[in-house]
Order: C-alpha cells, then sequence, then structure tokens
DNA sequence: CGTCTTTGACCCGCGC
DNA sequence: GCGCGGGTCAAAGACG
C-alpha cells in the first residue's frame, strides 16, 4: 500500500489558521470607535490580536514541523513497505530440513499411527505435490556478527526475540560450542539460530538465523535489559565480514556501550535532529495501529475544519 | 511449578 | 557398509 499515494502529506493539519483568523479579525479595524469606551475595546481586542496571532504563528511553525515529520514519517513507511515487499517475495514460508526429513521419513514408513492416519496420508499428499517446489526453495539464511568481549563465554546474543537453547556441539573446523536455538516466542516460529564464536576472531560471535519469524517481533525486546548474561544486538555497524555470498550478513560492534554519536550529542545538530526523526518515524511505522491513528486524526482535523467553515 | 539450560544419546546425510 | 560429523531430542537439573 503506497501511503503517501493515499495521502497528501502535505495537508496542513491547521489549515492555515492565519489565514482564517485575518478574514474575520481585520473586520473591527475599519469600524471608527465612537466614544472612549468603544476605542479602550478596540485596544484590548488589538491585544488580543496580538496574542492570538502569535499563538497562531507558533502554532503555524508547530504545524509545519509536524507536517515535515509526517513526510518523513510517510517516506519510511513506503521504504519499509517495499522492504517487505523485497523480502516475502524472496522468502520461503516454511522449510524447516529437520522437519521436511521427518516427514519423509514418516511418508516411508507408512501410516503405522492409527490416530494420525488420516491426516498423515492427506500431508504426504501435499509433500509430494510440494517436493519440486521445495528443491527449489531453500529457508532464507541470514548471518549476524556480533563483536563481544573475548572473556564472555555465553553464547547468547539479544536480538529482540525470545530463544530457547536446544543442543550445544563442537564442530570439527571450530573449538569454539555451537550453540542452537529455536524461537520460542511463538510456538509455531520456524526460526532456528546458531550461534559460535568466530575461529578468526574469538571476540565475535557469528549468529546464523534460519527462516523467518511468523510473529511479530518481541514487544518487550531485551535491548535494554539490565541481564549480564549475553550479548545485545545494537546499530552500530561494523566492517568486518568475511561469510557466505549468498546469506545476508549484517556485523555488529558490541563490545562497548551503545552511546550516541559524537554529533548526535549536539542536540541541535541536524544530524541530531534527522536521527530523532528517522527513530520516531522507524517507532510510529513499526506500530501496527499507527495507520489508523493517523487517518483518525487527519479525518478529525477534516472535520474540526468543516465545522469550523460551517461556523463561518 | 513452569520454563529454561545443559548435555549425552540418537538420528541422518555424506564420503569413502 | 561403516565411520564421521552436524543437527536434534529429551531427561535431568537449575532457576525464578
Amino acid at each position: 500500500m503506497e501511503f503517501t499515494s493515499l495521502l497528501n502529506t502535505s495537508l496542513d493539519l491547521n489549515a492555515n489558521p492565519l489565514r482564517s483568523f485575518d478574514e474575520s479579525s481585520l473586520l473591527p479595524k475599519q469600524e471608527v470607535p465612537s466614544d472612549f469606551i468603544e476605542l479602550g475595546r478596540n485596544i484590548t481586542v488589538r491585544e488580543e490580536k496580538g496574542a492570538l496571532i502569535e499563538e497562531l504563528n507558533r502554532v503555524s511553525a508547530e504545524n509545519k514541523k509536524l507536517t515535515e515529520l509526517l513526510t518523513v514519517m510517510c517516506e519510511n513507511y513506503n521504504e519499509l513497505q517495499n522492504r517487505l515487499k523485497y523480502t516475502s517475495k524472496h522468502s520461503v514460508v516454511d522449510n524447516d530440513a529437520s522437519r521436511k526429513r521427518k516427514a519423509e521419513s514418516s511418508n516411508n514408513n507408512g501410516n503405522t499411527d492409527g490416530i494420525n492416519g488420516p491426516s498423515e496420508s492427506s500431508s504426504s499428499e501435499e509433500d509430494s505435490c510440494k517436493k519440486p517446489r521445495e528443491e527449489h526453495i531453500k529457508p532464507k539464511i541470514s548471518r549476524a556478527c556480533v563483536r563481544t568481549e573475548a572473556s564472555d563465554t555465553s553464547l547468547i546474543v539479544k536480538d529482540g526475540y525470545q530463544w530457547r537453547k536446544y543442543g550445544q556441539k563442537v564442530t570439527r573446523d571450530n573449538p569454539s560450542p555451537r550453540a542452537y536455538f529455536k524461537c520460542s516466542f511463538a510456538p509455531s516460529c520456524p526460526v532456528k539460530k546458531k550461534v559460535q564464536r568466530s575461529i578468526e576472531d574469538q571476540s565475535i560471535l557469528v549468529a546464523t538465523y534460519e527462516g523467518e519469524h511468523n510473529h511479530p517481533h518481541n514487544s518487550k525486546p531485551e535491548l535494554t535489559s539490565g541481564s549480564s548474561r549475553g550479548v545485545t544486538l545494537g546499530t552500530v555497524p561494523c566492517s568486518t565480514t568475511s561469510l557466505s555470498s549468498s546469506a545476508q550478513t549484517v556485523t555488529l560492534d558490541l563490545t562497548k556501550p551503545k552511546p550516541a554519536t559524537d554529533s548526535m550529542r549536539k542536540f541541535g545538530t541536524p544530524q541530531f535532529q534527522q536521527f530523532l526523526v528517522e527513530q520516531m518515524a522507524s517507532t510510529l511505522t513499526k506500530d501496527p495501529n499507527f495507520k489508523s491513528a493517523l487517518a483518525a486524526a487527519i479525518s478529525g482535523q477534516f472535520l474540526q475544519q468543516n465545522s469550523q467553515a460551517e461556523k463561518w
């Protein structure tokens, strides 16, 4: 859904209050005071008018800022939508290798289970239809390199999802153990994660994600948790990467606390404002109720304008 | 008591 | 067929 195509982001939420104010408020100027009481009243009205103009100027400026924010948010929303479309095009549904293995083995064994017999047979028919497709579709695999303290022996990478460790192995090519995690946030989520220290740099944890989450991101991510165990994914990019070309790779440096950059510390700088705008936009666009709330706000403004227009 | 982690056993694919 | 290695299972213990 192209959000900006549906919504004119240039709309003035306050409907240019200065104009409507001037049209109505300039009328008293033309009046000629007939006596001192009338003169005094006009002075008070002028003062009031000045204050109102000042406030309206302030509101207009605020309005302009909000409109700009809205434009940025809509751009971000469209960008996110495009990314979502792209990833959904290139992703797979559920192609867990072990499940496939089990399904195949159950097909070979036949229906030995009397209870699950009918469903098994129906699923085997589905599988036979799916087989050619499954050969072409591979689970979406992405990798993330996380820089941690070398002394940190835990293989926990906190990325906002809830993981359950179900195994650990020492592989041949790497003396460091490899930990296996399943997403436990949603029972049916097929996503698995492998975490192992890089053989080249023991301070780097390599997390390999298989599949895609079929549920929203954890509403209470552990990004800010005070737990001392594990490391938390941050947003500081790191250039170290030497992984398979087929996999998406993100490398993060988490050895340092995640402070704002120097430019971000200067609150008045355009970079910091841009950062703020991006943060706000991303936060808002992640909210599933954002669209409806925005639409309600805008329609509310329209209704307000209409009622004001009717009054005049 | 429910959930999570640990860890040895087991399963399965693959190369020889 | 056999052994190896990666991946998974599941029982037991830890923990809140």
